[in-house]
DNA sequence: GGGAGGATGGAT
DNA sequence: TCCATCCTCCCA
């Protein structure tokens, strides 16, 4: 896969799965400083996202999708926009936000936010359960994202290799796909906004 | 039907 | 460094 190799703006003919990988990561980005609204019971609780990591396509051998299309990974197959929850060592639950194309396997683990750092505390804080699996992230379905004009400038991201992935390969694992905010830092950056 | 291992987190 | 705890997926 063209993507698989790093400097995409190298290739000479850009595929669709390098298009949706950029968007993906683009869009991973774009999550840092939204905010999760979580609305259950009548009342809403709403948190800063300042981590995430991207899990992209089938050939990446850290995403779910990459041992292929089952009950488990149905969800990251469908149309953009909808939650994947699923259950990790027994005892975690992992929020992830299936990014598009249909088709096309890919998600967005929220790994923190305000106040909450690591992906089993922010399912936790929030009460959010796999029976939002599959659900669209919307108000109605008690969990959405908004955006509340918080910026977050360049200089305050910082980009690593994801979490927790060894098994997937130096390839994989080195890539760059997490993205994170200093939360006190961004508080500051909201203030100023 | 059985078994291995996991996108963690907290205790030791 | 260890381990709780159970779901998913592969293999037989």
């Amino acid at each position: 896969m063209g993507s698989g190799t790093g400097n995409d703006f190298n290739s000479q003919v850009l595929t669709t799965e390098t298009w949706a990988s950029r968007a993906t990561l683009a869009h991973a980005r774009a999550l840092l400083g939204k905010v999760l609204v979580r609305t259950r019971a009548g009342r809403e609780s709403a948190r800063v996202i300042t981590e995430v990591e991207a899990y992209i396509g089938g050939s990446d051998l850290a995403c779910h999708a990459s041992r292929g299309r089952t009950r488990r990974t149905e969800v990251m197959y469908g149309p953009p926009g909808h939650w994947y929850v699923y259950l990790v060592y027994g005892m975690h639950e992992m929020l992830n936000l299936v990014t598009g194309p249909e088709g096309w396997p890919s998600a967005i683990l929220i790994r923190g936010v305000a106040g909450a750092s690591g992906p089993g505390r922010v399912t936790r804080s929030l009460v959010v359960g796999r029976a939002l699996n599959g659900k669209p992230a919307v108000r109605a379905s008690g969990l959405h994202i908004e955006d509340r004009g918080i910026r977050v400038p360049e200089r305050l991201v910082t980009r690593t290799p994801r979490i927790g992935i060894n098994y997937a390969g130096p390839v994989w694992a080195s890539k760059p796909w997490r993205f994170m905010v200093d939360s006190a830092a961004l508080g500051g950056a909201a203030a100023n906004s």
